[in-house]
DNA sequence: CAATAATCGAGACGGTACGTCACGTCTTCTT
DNA sequence: AAGAAGACGTGACGTACCGTCTCGATTATTG
């Protein structure tokens, strides 16, 4: 993210005047703004700084390209959104979070999403942040319980976890990216629903 | 695509001097080729003249912009690998019409989709042009095939045919777009394996 | 001017089509035209043919640039002026050309002449074509009356003509090219009375 | 000339990098080298960039246009000129400056000024700054002192002394602009010669 | 409490690509 | 053959951002 991480901030600092906080949430908020508002190509770090009335070189200063600086703001965006907690059994767990997701995917944020992801085909870092910061969180806890399901014998066990959730959020993703048909709770419930028998033990 | 269409071109022509149609080629290969090398974002007009030989005005004659330009490249490029035939039953077909597809996804062709796509999420009418020219012609024998499968009482008939399709793809255009796992045939098996079951009839 | 002499196009022609003598004439005064309305720098080939309603390719056909086409427009709009008649004293009738010109000068004509000077400035030929198209034609008579008038002892014969008639027409074009003061009959009379007396044989 | 006026440069300035004082003297004397290399109409701004080694958008942002940048680089080389002196009675002083002029047109300067007049009859605001950078500041001391020969009774005073010096400098200004005759010192000798007697109270 | 140092905003800098316009040449059909 | 129509390669136009730089001003730590 950021050059200096937050620890080494507050222990040691040298002299000199100390990053503007300020500055930076304007930079990062009016960076999500212009992202819904003319995506990832139209945007430019002219227009961030002009709007966050801040100095183009202090963006410039704090992250190296345009993909760094939108990587931050969507992390940033995105964060605030993991504190959630589902109970039950793993089938129900995972069933509410694709329901979760076709609602997040929905708001401001999932342009956002769709616009990093498209992104990220000419900038594989981007790629790799959304996986990283996104992806990978997310996938945590559904993979722990996807491993107990399987140790239990409710589901197969011959399959990697992390296939079978691209196998439920694909066609979620599918629906996002090429915008041919909405994205509903009720298609969370549906893909659910038919490919969990062929996830059962035979 | 271009301005005139084929047909009324070669029917009736008005005076002045005729388009090239080698500057149309020349073009056209030239952004296939770049595409691939750059990516959409760093591909530019400028670079696309220079390598095609030809004057910039001559691209901003044809086509007004690089979204509309990548376009026509894209469908050229595709529209020779529509020439398939699949035999067979519904099922036999549409494995087969998958494994095909993780094929064609790692050749260049590959990077050139997943550029459209990428590049779509600015660019809606990019969008448009990849589920026209791309998607929708892909997905015609399959749906039929579909439909008569449903009225022989062999998938289910409760579920449009379409989204059928998004559950054997998505998975497939997750792994294109995200990088984060290989694309191969066997998966295409597997994501048809185990989707199939939860469309048998109850 | 033209590529062919009026002589031999007329006497000896070769087969096809013949020159159109309404384009000719179309283009020409549409180069007056513009040349008065937007002076000689932003008057385009482009737009000649355009407003003219003639090919482009026929305005290169017979006039090999820009220069060459305001030339011939200019000698067309300048020969009907040339028919005139002073009689009287070499002084009367010298007079009288002073005068009659600071009237042609101030008629869009003179918008016309003095664009051409000033492109003459950048482009040899058009002052070539300026001097022996408009000057000299224009000198020939003064020039026989000067002499005349040396003869008779009633001027200083140690003086060439033409240095006379620069001493006499500066003044003039000064103003015309200058704009710092009005251009009137009545300077033309100032200009002469005041340079003649330095005439006069000592 | 310049947005900025140089004394409220000097004594207050906003914050910014503050303007390369290099740049702006690269680019006015390439402005002048190209300008009696090429002329006005072939000078493009392009190349003046390119060879002030500049960028483009520098030129723009203080020049609004060419006629601009041309005329502040004549501003530039003629200011240079102005400090001389000549000392006797009106009549040596003024025909010192005539013939002082003959030189200066013969020089490199010379070609700068016949292009500033001959650009300026296409852009008024070029003429308006060659008569009021030029001209009028040069024609101070000659007024001044045909007014004191009014007064003395040395010389006609009915007679605006513009026009006086529109009769002595109209010859040499029309053989700078016609090229048909030498610009010579005798020929400023000369005209003095012939248009004094022409200014002798009667 | 000064000196030092890193930040801030502002904005000019050398560049690159944009999309437009006119150049002068060409290739077609029509007269 | 010459006409109009209009596409061609070329190159300059004036604009927008790029990422870097240099200012004066501000705000912290250090001696």
């Amino acid at each position: 993210m950021s050059k200096n991480g937050e620890i080494t901030e507050v222990l040691t600092r040298g002299p000199g005047r100390p990053r503007s906080e300020e500055a930076r949430r304007a930079i990062l908020e009016t960076t999500l703004e212009l992202l819904q508002k003319t995506g990832f190509n139209d945007l430019s770090i002219e227009s961030v700084a002009a709007q966050a009335e801040v100095g183009k070189a202090t963006v410039y200063r704090w992250w190296p390209n345009k993909a760094a600086l939108v990587m931050e703001a969507f992390v940033l965006a995105v964060e605030s959104e993991l504190k959630y907690a589902s109970t039950g059994s793993a089938e129900a767990v995972i069933r509410d979070q694709m329901r979760r997701w076709t609602k997040v995917f929905r708001t401001p944020l999932g342009k956002v999403i769709s616009a990093v992801i498209g992104a990220g085909q000419s900038e594989p870092e981007m790629l790799e942040a959304f996986r990283h910061y996104y992806v990978q969180p997310r996938r945590v806890e559904a993979r722990k319980l996807l491993r107990e399901a399987m140790l239990n014998g409710e589901i197969r066990s011959d399959i990697d976890p992390d296939t079978i959730l691209d196998l439920l959020y694909g066609p979620l993703y599918l629906r996002l990216l090429l915008h041919h048909a909405e994205l509903t709770p009720e298609l969370a419930d549906l893909v659910f629903d038919i490919v969990m028998p062929g996830l059962k033990p035979r």
